[in-house]
DNA sequence: TCTAACAATTAGGAGTGCTAATTAAATGCC
DNA sequence: GGCATTTAATTAGCACTCCTAATTGTTAGA
């Protein structure tokens, strides 16, 4: 193994995922393109799609990773295309921000996106992914404790989440997708990885 | 959002790869912000600074998946802060970009960026971490097969990559740069000796 | 030679992202 | 109750990203 630079595990891994995050982003630039949206517009449909309830402005921008003028920009663009919607609420302050039904066609339109690395995923032998998913799971609830991540929606209606599965113990919920236990002051009001639980 | 959607293993990951790399995406904003450069600023400078011939304007482009305009109006930004040159070569049409001293030391700094991620990275069980290298590597040996990236230099499109060249071994592979076995922990995503595999 | 292909740039336009400052509404506290 | 603080969102101003289309040289091919 040829080297001089750094070259550990650990570093290739990083690098390796930072590449197909790249790929991702480029992807997204095309994908949009079809549907007149950019990939940052893509995503803010995505979450507020997925907030049955609407979202605020704050929220949202914690959401994307960005500044609340930046959210706040996006969603301008997203108002004027007739995508979203913005109402005023109890607070009148907030806005809460909801798809129209335009939006929500689009948005069903964005679901798939990452399908062509679902392609490349599913090439891999059954094995191999079982522990990429381990492995990529891992890293996400890493992520999370270390704040690099914001968490969204609530577990309690997250299909992922088993309330007291451990009873008695400190830690009793289990959440599948992470694949550990985690107690009461875990709780996520807003995960990025909740799915909503079958009726 | 998946939502009732297909739950599939392959689409978890999709997801969560797409959340790892919207995490790096914001995070490199902040880490950015100290050194003056943009994502992609450093991007450009790190591919640029992995090239020691130097790279020519459309190579960039295409290694940052971006259009050459774009790629054009990046590296002016990165000459007019003294980090890149740009010298024509025989064919003048062409433009090789290289470091400048000031860039050599810049793209040092960057080299570091996905930091955070690799805390998370090295948190996981040995085994664990070989498995998302091998499942990393595949899935963007797939991703360059597809046209979705441009090749990179790692192991697996490498011409001194000899694959279970001792099988049954605990380090089956053999690099024929440095003429020594290796196992799957030390496969390359970013290897400065790679050379391009005959088709 | 003359045309086609190619490398890079310019022009023009929408969007992203930031910090700082502003407006408006809700809270807190004496 | 009243006034300072905090909070939600927006505006202003700036640099950069990214695109397509058109332009300017330069090289290579029929």
């Amino acid at each position: 193994m040829p080297s001089r630079k750094s070259t550990s595990e650990t570093r290739q891994i990083g690098t390796g995922l930072a590449r197909i995050g790249d790929a991702l982003r480029s992807q997204a630039w095309q994908q949009g393109a079809e549907l007149g949206l950019t990939p940052t517009q893509a995503r803010a449909l995505a979450l507020i799609g997925a907030s049955p309830d609407g979202v605020g402005l704050t929220a949202l921008a914690r959401g994307l990773g960005v500044s609340a003028p930046s959210a706040s920009e996006t969603v301008k663009a997203l108002v004027a295309r007739n995508l979203v919607a913005k109402v005023r609420g109890t607070d009148r302050r907030a806005t809460i921000l909801t798809l129209t039904d335009e939006g929500e066609t689009v948005a069903n339109g964005v679901e798939g996106w990452p399908g062509f690395l679902e392609d490349a995923v599913a090439a891999l032998p059954a094995d191999d992914r079982t522990a990429l998913l381990r492995g990529v799971s891992q890293v996400i609830r890493t992520l999370q404790e270390q704040g690099g991540i914001d968490p969204q929606r609530q577990c309690l209606t997250c299909r992922y989440f088993q309330p007291n599965r451990y009873a008695g113990s400190a830690r009793p919920h289990h959440c599948g997708f992470v694949d550990a236990p985690f107690g009461d002051s875990g709780l996520r009001i807003d995960c990025p990885d909740h799915e909503a639980a079958a009726v």
